[in-house]
DNA sequence: TCGACGGACCCAAACGTTTGGGTAGCGTGT
DNA sequence: ACACGCTACCCAAACGTTTGGGTCCGTCGA
């Protein structure tokens, strides 16, 4: 077997004995659209010297002439997030299906690699983008819209703009209402950044849903840090020396709740004896924690594949109405009847 | 300011009145090189130009013209687990650098959707790709070596293929040495699946060192499962069914080790008072959780940054053997001295 | 004074597709 | 018999680069 280069479509042509022009529309259209382009024993030659000569197409010729790259590029906070991954995960599915490819990286909620590494996108020639790490009020959305970019968003807002979301106030009150029907009265929230979209949403839904059962979320009940285990450790600390303990922490992030478990064992509290605490996200080691972890569970690749067909629906001009998704509780052991 | 097409070239080179040959050879140039192609002040007026009109090059283009794509695909089991996310991001990272872009999909550790993945990768026209997921038997492999695919492994080893690697013997090795050190006599360990090298490496290591020390690891204080927290659970079942109990667990995986100890406490087994448990990856919340958990830490980050590297001068035909990197042990609460 | 040489460019082909526009041959209706 | 419309194709241009070859002109050594 001598070393062969890549057959192309000239080659196939060639030995299928037409032009380029119909081996091309033949490959090219779907199994009902291929007589439109030559006769039933040519179309099968074709397909067959095609398969034999084990032809693919060069994405980047076809990229040159139309302009199209079938190429996606997806934004994200960190991938080493497991929600995130997730959603990319959804995002490349539903992409492979439509036989688009998925670039993903990391912006490390840092403005200057966000604008870095969307202009890298930009540079491969994507077809459109994913940001899942949109703030509430974001320059780098703006200056998209200028340049007419192709987006969507996943996972946080900003603004009305369209993307493919889970309904976090909805994941807020869930939280809330579970915490009142076990009877606890005194809750507080460790909350996420301001400026992710998500957890501002979570914490409204709890307040709303506190308050609709007669409870008041005091100021000095929530407090603002991170997503990952220390904002939990932190959170935990600054909460206990504002007062009294609560009753119950909502941590809007399991791994903020993960923090927190290990900072209430250290201060002797236990947990849910003493005190109650739920996550959000349903991370898959929630349910394996020493004390499994009550949560939020958001359907995040249906989230990803969402935001994914929301692009190309863009791409395509047709209609891409925002999507919004439906979070369920997932009640555990750091929550129970008081 | 009008719609305008993007700039080629061809633009550049006419507003700037030369040849688009003269733009593409000095835009193509490092600074230094720079003067063997154009006059100083040409030179000055090219940049200038091709700055001004904001032109980037397509890279569609230039891969159909020179047949290479500065592209590079990456294949990992699971991109949600921490550890393959974050050699990931080290690929991209140093890719970046060399103005490549990674694609990445997930492989399931499926063979079926291993090959399709790779299939569409190289229809992609990758210029190579890193292989996070080989098998200690890998047809996989042996289809790249024989189609001369450019590529390289990463984290698993295969046969003694070039890739970028932990050295987990001595990963094992390490947790061995700090368990008989504090005074453990009886540990068993919980190892994730035979296709993987890495788990049998520790395995061997951590046989290897208890060995020295004059203790034996039988076979039935060795268990397999898998790489999450139910095979942590599941594997502490099996464990303790075979008879007595261990005084440690040394789970290959944190996920495992922290399935673990949620087993162990279901049991009434107190860690690090009747068991100790030691898990391997220092996933970011070992650190955090109620009891913080003892384990074992690799340069993931940099075994991506040079498993691409690997390639890079597979690719430019520059030498590229194996790189080994070296763990280290971070003990924690979840060992204590007997 | 002449040839050689090098600097600073330009020319044109090629990479592999896609796609708008042919056209030859045939069947059909009148 | 003739126009017409299909069917089943083919032709050729274009997409934006890269790169192996020119060409022209000025300088320098002998």
């Amino acid at each position: 077997m001598t070393r062969q280069q890549a057959p192309t479509l000239r080659t196939v042509a060639a030995t299928a004995g037409v032009d380029v022009s119909t081996v091309s529309r033949v490959l090219n259209s779907g199994p009902g659209d291929r007589a439109r382009w030559a006769g039933p024993e040519t179309v099968e030659r074709i397909l067959r010297t095609a398969e034999e000569l084990g032809y693919r197409r060069n994405p980047h010729a076809a990229s040159l002439r139309t302009a199209r790259s079938q190429l996606v590029g997806v934004v994200v906070p960190r991938l080493q997030d497991f929600v995130l991954a997730t959603i990319f995960e959804g995002i490349d599915q539903a992409g492979a299906e439509l036989g688009y490819a998925a670039f993903v990286t990391n912006s490390l909620d840092d403005d200057a690699q966000r604008q870095a590494r969307v202009e890298q996108l930009l540079s491969r020639r994507v077809d459109g983008l994913v940001l899942c790490d949109a703030r509430t009020d974001d320059p780098l959305l703006q200056m998209l819209d200028e340049r007419a970019v192709p987006y969507v968003l996943a996972l946080r807002r900003s603004g009305d703009r369209v993307g493919a979301y889970a309904d976090e106030v909805h994941g807020g009150r869930l939280v809330a209402e579970h915490l009142m029907q076990l009877g606890y009265r005194d809750p507080a929230v460790i909350a996420g950044p301001e400026y992710a979209s998500t957890a501002n949403d979570r914490v409204d839904g709890f307040r709303a849903a506190l308050r609709a059962g007669g409870l008041n979320l005091s100021d000095d009940r929530v407090v603002r840090t991170g997503f990952d285990a220390d904002a939990g450790r932190t959170g935990v600390a600054e909460l206990l020396a504002r007062g009294p303990a609560p009753d119950a922490v909502f941590a809007t992030n399991d791994f903020a709740a993960i923090g927190a478990l290990g900072a209430l064992r250290e201060r002797g509290l236990h947990v849910p004896d003493d005190i109650g605490v739920v996550g959000y996200n349903d991370t898959p080691l929630a349910d394996s924690l020493p004390i499994p972890l009550s949560t939020v569970r958001s359907p995040v690749l249906d989230i990803g594949r969402a935001a994914f067909t929301l692009l190309e629906h863009h791409l395509t001009n047709k209609p891409h109405p925002t999507v919004t998704f439906t979070p369920t509780l997932i009640p555990r052991a750091t929550t129970r009847p008081r």
